[in-house]
RNA sequence: ACUACAAACCGGGUUAUCGCUCUUCUUUUAAAGGAAGGGAGGAAAGUCUGGACAGCACAGAGCAUUGCACCGGUGAAUAGCCGGGUCUUGUGAAAGCAAGAACAGAUAGUGCCACAGAAAAUAACUGCCUGUUCUUUCUUCGGAAAGGGCAGGUGAGGAUGAAAACGUGAGGUAAGAGCUCACGAUUAUUACUGGUAACAGUAAUAGUGGGUAAACCUUGCAUGCUGAAACGCCACGUAUACCAUCGCUUAAGGGUGACUCGCCCGAUGAUGGAGGGUAGGCGGAUUGAUUCUGAUAUGCAAAUAUCAGAACAGAUAAAUGAUAGCCACCUGGGAAACCGGGGACAGAAUCCGGCUUAUAGGUUUGUAGUAUUU
RNA sequence: GGCCCGUUCGUCUAAGGGCUAGGACACCACCCUUUCACGGUGGUGAUACGGGUUCGAAUCCCGUACGGGCUA
């Protein structure tokens, strides 16, 4: 039964892991957001976990906790909620994923906005795990 | 009733769906699942302060550094708080009221005080007066006047300035001066009275040497340093490895994190260089000088004591959320039903006390003003 | 989380508490040149903000805002 869950498990927690993914992964921009991820085939030894995800903001550009930690909470919302398409992909082409979006607009973002935002950047990710996986295959 | 100011308090509620974190119980070999309950502030902020706590191979002493600076109380402690004193400012005829104070010392010393002004500080210059002498002029031949020199007296006058060696008036004098007197201002000491004290009042005596210590400084008091990324334990990994220097026995050097003495460490060594590994978990860590409410007692108050009751998050790339509706509040349109809009400052990171700063709106109390009614 | 430093014209900077806050580049106007550039003359333009000390603050002190650095 899928669950539009995000507990820790399913979280981007180590920092070495997020380090290397600045250094050795990919990314595109999208408007205020911007993607970092990196994919690769699973292991058998790791259990189930195949998608990690991570959010930030940067204290540059908003000053005030409350308004990064409104922005984090809305994009970890809007990426809970549509995040299973991608999940099952990743599955069934038995591959894993870290991904990182950070925000890098200026202004306090919508709801709305960052929901169709999060669409899209799904879409793309998802057919970027199927381009990888035919020429693997 | 309205307006303004000050102080104190509050800082929306609820339902549904999806989701996060912690605790307890439970199903289960485990992974995972289920149930119940808890889950951000008055400032969580600034990091300005005081502690708790922890470590540093901490005997101790000196001297720095830094901070504080009227008195009493309070408290674990403070630069906080409460009460009082003094000064300044505003208002007022005054009494008073309100606000503020970094309110020890300028007679320990050094420095500075632009421009202006004679002069910005042991008083010089100019001026005034007396004596003496020289020159010139006048002369009734006794002297007189003017100018200059020397000696002495004096600190009144000298356009300024933020500030000029107590102020005003009178006497006094060759000229003058607190030199004397009256009134007033102010400082120190002594005595008495009141007060725990700061201090106030009265009297006497001696004075009146500018300002600046948020200039250096002096005095008194306090102060070891570093801060939870502290620190302890477990796991992983590694190296009694390489190079250079010193040294192999009373010695290089290191520690005591400002310094000196002193003390301590010091041979499978020490320091430096270059390089490598790890950066996971648990404890610290969430209940403590705790907060709130009520009662009693002490006190002007801050606060304290006793009793009773209630409350108290614990994340770690970092939880406390999202969406939709209803109610309450504010607000625009409308006669109403109703339709639309709005909700501040701001997010725990070891924990407490205080200070400072930000804050839509609401409630209560006090003060002042205006209007109305009785 | 903790510790420390800074803020002067549009930019880079100077100024022992004291005269109208100085200089360079930039900008504007004029002159020079057939024109542009160079050059010359003149001008505009700033002490982050709020208090305090002082006769007088860019400077000294306090608070606020903003910016920057260090920290196993």
């Amino acid at each position: 039964m899928p669950k539009a869950s995000l507990n820790k498990k399913e979280r981007l927690k180590s920092r070495k892991e997020i380090d290397f993914l600045f250094k050795e992964g990919k990314s595109f921009p999208l408007t205020p957001f911007r993607v970092y991820y990196r994919i690769k085939p699973s292991a058998e030894s790791s259990t189930a976990i195949s998608l990690q995800a991570g959010v930030g903001v940067s204290s540059r550009n908003f000053k005030k906790a409350v308004d990064r930690n409104r922005i984090k909470r809305l994009s970890r919302e809007a990426y809970r909620i549509q995040k299973q398409p991608l999940l099952d992909s990743l599955v069934t082409v038995n591959k894993e994923m870290r991904l990182f979006v950070i925000y890098t607009g200026r202004e306090l973002p919508q709801f709305e906005l960052v929901k169709e935002k999060f669409t899209i950047i799904l879409k793309r990710l998802q057919t970027l795990v199927h381009e990888n996986n035919t020429p693997a295959s």
